[in-house]
DNA sequence: TGATATGTTATCTT
DNA sequence: CAAGATAACATATC
């Protein structure tokens, strides 16, 4: 499930790839997940790629931009001219939403299996608004530890874990890196935001940082089905509760529903 | 068969 | 009215 560091990941490795080559033409096989418009503005060059919270942005040409998120089971592939064969173009045919040719040959693929994410045209202002609309990005100069304070006692009524994950609080948390970022800061991740001490909101600032930068490194946390271009994520072996069943000091681990999302913590580590 | 997993948003509840 | 909680979306897997 992509969040920051998957997404990040797949960004920089679309970025080396896209960055300057012309998409020349698009076949687009589902319109629910791919916008349709999308194939007027062709021929474009792509001028940049960057990542914003989970979604990727694709500028083109004439302030056009590409909106992509991946929700769930988005996934691209990237295929080379030179290896381009029948069977590569036929891989997860059911799940195909979109292939992009490049001015060099290579083509770009995208699939996703609960089509729930989507690929969007925006206009450069209009992307912005949407945007505009998320929370700081946590590796950010402008995330500090005081506009983690503010942000959070906004919402001093909720419980800790599902504000991390709020995308209009803080952008690119999701539910894995929610629940390790807690464990890392010792916090028990049904706490309400106003029982949480400086202290503590400290040690959550600082565990986002590093937790994020660590998996960043790592190229990600790959469970079920996410893959990136270059193949899996390597983060999922320092995940401490995340699946897991027991914490890095061997403690039993309990897992319970919050917000709907499972959530695994360690009754004896995070209090 | 049905529970579960997921990110986001619309809608319901308190 | 607002904050917070939950249902809905799609589909594969256990």
């Amino acid at each position: 499930m992509p969040e920051l560091p998957e997404v990040e990941t797949l960004a920089q490795q679309l970025r080396r790839r896209l960055t300057g080559k012309k998409i020349i033409f698009m076949d687009i096989l589902d319109r629910k997940v791919v916008e349709a418009k999308i194939k007027k503005i062709l021929p474009t060059r792509v001028i940049k790629v960057w990542r914003r919270a989970k979604s990727i942005i694709i500028e083109l040409e004439k302030e056009k931009c590409l909106l992509v998120h991946l929700r769930m089971t988005g996934h691209f592939h990237y295929l080379p001219k030179k290896q381009q064969s029948a069977q590569d173009a036929k891989e997860c045919e059911k799940f195909l939403t979109a292939r992009f040719y490049l001015d060099n040959g290579d083509l770009l693929t995208h699939n996703d299996i609960r089509r729930f994410g989507f690929i969007r045209l925006f206009d450069r202002k209009k992307m912005e608004q949407e945007l505009a609309k998320l929370g700081p990005e946590p590796l950010s100069e402008e995330f500090t530890k005081e506009k983690l304070n503010i942000l959070l006692n906004q919402r001093k009524k909720a419980n800790i874990k599902t504000t991390l994950m709020d995308q209009h609080v803080l952008a690119g948390v999701g539910n894995i890196y929610a629940q390790e970022v807690l464990y890392h800061a010792k916090i028990n991740p049904t706490r309400k935001i106003e029982s949480i001490l400086p202290a503590e909101r400290n040690k959550i600032y600082l565990q986002l940082r590093k937790v994020l930068n660590l998996a960043i490194k790592h190229h990600g946390t790959t469970v079920e089905n996410y893959v990136h271009i270059e193949g899996t994520g390597g983060f999922q072996k320092y995940l401490a509760v995340y699946g897991r069943e027991k914490c890095p000091k061997k403690h039993l681990l309990k897992k319970i529903s919050l917000g709907g999302r499972g959530t695994y913590y360690c009754p004896q580590c995070q209090c």
